[in-house]
DNA sequence: GAGTTTGAAACT
DNA sequence: CAGTTTCAAACTC
């Protein structure tokens, strides 16, 4: 028998499996002594533990295997990761250690040592997750049982949610135990069919159980307490019972597998072993690629744990990403499939715990709005982590951040993000806070593998804060993770690519309290890779960060909502690995003299958009479009964009989607969150020539879809204003990609339903949708996509409301502006009704009607935007009603209103300009 | 890395 | 509202 000790003498889990793994008369040695001494139970434990290892101990056999061996590291390595929130949870733990108990009867007291053993080594160790960690450990069977019993643990806690869940459990342990107890017949005598039988047996209890598990407990989301793990550090604040059974469960059919396994080589049966390898090999793969992928992410989008772990669980739940994954060409089997799922769930639960640490806040703490507009954000991630990550950060469109342009891809993603999310400044300090404690662990767990990195830039992109790091300047007032030279932050800046392309400020005189930083602007605290002097932009200095901008608010509503608004007509193009928001528009525009928009000078050029109507740009050569040739509508800007800045990836990518329903679904959700600037599908091509575009941008689709799926509901809708939302939010694709854009989307029906719920104009708004002729040929799937965007809405209305304080709260000084737009468009549309258009706006509107539809409203919209749009009136429906009201004069109302449906075009892309004009009309 | 250029933000 | 100043990023050397 091998010694564990080699493996993993530190780790508890190895001086564990050390001890059990020997026998009695062994564990003389310091260890086993250490053990004990770690547990009361100990002594008990020294002679049962032998025992029941002994028996069926083959520890030294598991160890020897080295098929087993591998199997084991890697899921020991996954485990980890997933084990730590069950670990976490203390309560949890006791009640799963008593389940375990119970089940172990049937085992025999040496297995109920063991996992006593284990369990009060958890406790008094350090951590478990070291242990686990260690991938050497030679712990096979050992680790099997330490970890049966953590299983059991986490199985233990999902059933407190779901009784049934727990009855599978039961099953499953029943099943392990029995193959324990299989193996002890078989080391007494040759077993080998009858240990083929219970392996059989136990592999179909544990799916059984799994579908147990899942189907009933995964659409309950509870909250759940705060935890702390051993080693001290709190975790996420937020659990998801569901996740849990579902993690327990694929835990424990990772554990039955891997006894099994270990079980069957040591009957020697190869057959046995190497079917059951191969399974858990596949679940191990699933595993790990969901944490891998569920860790950058969350760890990144500090903001979005909430939503995230919402939107996960939804995705998980939902049959699409099932498909998805298994349209992804993994594995066949049903298990394997769930327990991916599972294992993205727990994953996603495991990393929000860790992010949600530093997020003291209560998860009803969060904004609603922002939970909603996250849940996007986080649907992508979890989407990513289904398998496209890749896909995704390169299709990424670019985005921009609203304050500051967009440098980087990732930094417009994550500027994108932002923009889309409402954060309130709490919301944000917290992110800051959250980065910072993350950003160690960021740095370090992504850096290693490409997806790993991929992860990366989608956590940044997610989390702005993330991109900045406090600087060392800073370091005083705040923890600073790992501060970047300036001329590093330049490099970052100027790198749009790298992953944390974000900007960072540098700012020396203004302490980063105006709008000249960066950070500041982009409603995100300044962090480590900033080299700003005097930095009041912390959360520190909240009190003073929120009055700052309620000031700058008073004097410019807008003055924090996203400088770059989506283009209606825009396609969602991809310059290098970065997706462009071609037909995105800058809101306010430039006014270059003399960089003629060629140089990152320009605003409009750095967010990689076209100069518009807005510019006043002089001798404007913009790249990405022409002011003069923003005129002719976004077709032609599409068209160039596409050509230009198309991938062949992301053509790839997107045709295989294509095939592949659900992984287009799961794309096109995350696209769509990760690409707020692309309303590919807006463009105007009403009709035919809409479903073309479409098409054509079929690469494009996904984002297109999301983004502007909605416009188009509008534009078709001749139904109920939520109707035609939801309709128009996925017109032609099918209920799946409905649901998917809803979810992700959610923050635009929310958008709506706040805005219903806000002020009744929102029917307004429905109408004008309605009135919109966009393109959408079809609204189909609609009614379903609607009814849970209502839901959707539902929730997020509350939210909303707040929006509605965009003004006035603090918190949500940036935030609640970008909410705002899509409120300020609908208001615009009415506004526009009663008055004068403003100039744009009147050409494209009345001039050319059939252009604006073709164009889509987004497009007047954008040139709609006043140039001077500073001072915008706030987004809400007050302000437009105040402005409505007020003698205002439509035109700055209109102006307002321009400026704020750019803003957010995502979220209210049905809001945009065309209703207003349909409604004029 | 320092200095210059540029245009947005802020101020008057 | 226009003009000026301030500011920090972008750029150049």
């Amino acid at each position: 028998m091998d010694s564990p000790q080699p493996a993993n003498t530190t780790t508890t889990a190895a001086v564990t499996a050390a001890s059990l793994s020997d026998s009695p008369p062994v564990q003389e040695s310091p260890f086993s002594n250490y053990i004990s001494n770690l547990s009361p139970i100990k002594p008990v434990k020294t002679a049962h533990v032998p025992q029941g290892f002994l028996g069926v101990s083959s520890p030294p056999l598991v160890f020897t295997s080295p098929r087993t061996i591998p199997h084991r590291e890697t899921s020991f390595f996954q485990r980890s990761q997933f084990t730590q929130i069950p670990s976490a949870e203390i309560p949890e733990n006791d009640d799963g250690r008593k389940n375990f108990a119970g089940l172990s009867n049937d085992i025999g007291e040496s297995d109920n040592y063991s996992s006593k053993l284990i369990a009060d080594v958890r406790q008094n160790n350090d951590g478990e997750n070291s242990a686990r960690d260690q991938p050497g450990s030679s712990s096979g069977c050992v680790d099997e049982y330490l970890y049966d019993p953590v299983d059991v643990d986490c199985a233990s806690s999902a059933n407190l949610v779901n009784p049934n869940a727990k009855q599978s459990n039961d099953v499953l342990q029943s099943s392990v135990s029995s193959l324990t107890d299989s193996n002890k017949g078989i080391l007494k005598s040759d077993g080998k069919n009858h240990l083929r039988a219970e392996v059989d047996k136990s592999q179909a209890l544990s799916k059984q159980a799994e579908e147990d598990v899942q189907g009933q407990s995964r659409f309950e989301i509870k909250p759940v307490q705060v935890e702390e793990d051993q080693s001290g550090n709190k975790k996420s604040s937020i659990k998801c019972p569901n996740v849990q059974s579902d993690h327990a469960s694929e835990k424990n059919q990772c554990d039955v597998l891997e006894t099994q396994v270990v079980q069957a080589h040591e009957d020697y049966d190869d057959n046995v072993a190497a079917s059951l390898q191969g399974a858990m090999h596949n679940m191990v793969q699933l595993e790990q690629e969901a944490s891998q992928l569920q860790r950058g992410l969350s760890r990144r989008c500090l903001q979005f744990e909430e939503a995230q772990w919402k939107t996960i669980v939804n995705s998980t739940c939902s049959p699409n990403l099932t498909n998805y994954v298994t349209g992804s060409g993994s594995p066949g089997s049903a298990t394997e499939l769930e327990s991916l799922n599972s294992s993205l769930v727990d994953l996603t639960d495991s990393s929000n715990k860790k992010e949600m640490v530093n997020l003291s806040r209560p998860a009803t703490s969060m904004f609603p709005l922002r939970c909603n507009e996250k849940s996007p954000i986080v649907v992508s991630k979890p989407s990513g982590i289904g398998l496209h990550l890749n896909s995704i950060v390169n299709t990424l469109p670019v985005g921009h951040t609203a304050a500051a342009s967009i440098k980087s891809s990732n930094c417009l993603k994550l500027s994108n993000l932002v923009e889309k999310v409402p954060i309130t400044p709490k919301d944000r300090m917290l992110e800051t806070k959250a980065s910072l404690a993350a950003s160690d662990t960021t740095a370090e767990s992504f850096h290693n593998a490409e997806p790993l990195n991929m992860l990366q830039s989608l956590g940044h992109q997610l989390t702005p804060s993330n991109k900045r790091k406090f600087n060392p300047e800073h370091e005083d007032n705040f923890e600073e993770v790992g501060q970047e030279s300036p001329t590093k932050k330049k490099r970052k800046k100027s790198s749009s690519l790298d992953g944390e392309g974000c900007k960072r400020c540098n700012c020396k005189r203004t302490k980063c309290l105006k709008l000249y930083c960066d950070c500041f602007a982009a409603g995100i605290y300044c962090a480590e890779p900033c080299a700003c002097q005097g930095c009041f932009n912390r959360p520190d200095y909240e009190d003073t960060v929120l009055e700052t901008r309620q000031q700058i608010e008073s004097r410019n509503p807008l003055a924090f909502a996203p400088k770059i608004v989506p283009h209606v007509t825009g396609f969602a193009a991809e310059d290098g690995n970065q997706l462009m928001p071609s037909l995105a528009r800058h809101k306010r525009g430039c006014n270059c003299k003399r960089s003629m928009c060629l140089k990152k000078y320009c605003e409009c050029y750095q967010a990689n958009v076209g100069c518009s109507s807005e510019c006043r740009c002089e001798g404007c050569k913009n790249v990405y479009g022409r002011k003069e040739e923003y005129g002719r509508t976004g077709e032609i800007a599409s068209n160039i964009v596409g050509e230009e800045r198309l991938d062949g990836r992301i053509h790839d990518k997107l045709e295989m989607m294509a095939t592949n329903k659900d992984l287009l679904h799961a794309e096109l959700y995350d696209l769509r969150n990760l690409t707020p600037s692309t309303p590919s599908f807006q463009h105007s091509d009403h009709g035919k020539d809409a479903q073309k575009s479409r098409f054509n941008s079929s690469r494009y689709v996904p984002s297109p879809q999301s983004d502007f799926s909605i416009l188009p509901s509008y534009a078709k809708s001749t139904r109920s204003p939520r109707n035609s939302h939801n309709n128009n939010m996925i017109p032609e694709t099918s209920e799946e990609i409905l649901d998917i854009d809803t979810c992700g989307q959610g923050m635009d029906y929310n958008v709506a339903d706040m805005m219903n719920q806000i002020s009744p104009r929102h029917n307004a708004l429905e109408n004008i949708c309605d009135l919109t002729p966009l393109q959408n040929p079809s609204m189909t799937g609609a009614s379903s996509a609607s009814s849970k965007a209502r839901d959707w809405a539902g929730g997020s209305g509350l939210q909303l409301c707040p929006g509605s304080g965009c003004f006035s709260s603090g918190r949500s000084l940036r935030w609640r502006s970008s909410p705002i737009t899509p409120m300020t468009r609908l208001g615009e549309s009415k506004n526009q009704e009663h008055g004068t258009d403003s100039g744009l706006y009147d050409i494209q509107e009345d001039d050319t009607p059939e252009i604006l539809k073709e164009a889509s409203t987004p497009v007047t919209s954008v040139k709609a935007s006043s140039p001077n749009k500073k001072r915008v009136s706030p987004p809400h429906k007050h302000i437009q009603d105040l402005r409505s009201s007020s003698s205002g004069g439509l035109k700055s109302g209109r102006k307002f209103i321009l400026k704020a449906v750019p803003s957010f075009p995502p979220l209210t892309p049905c809001i945009d300009s065309k209703g207003g004009k349909n409604e004029k009309q």
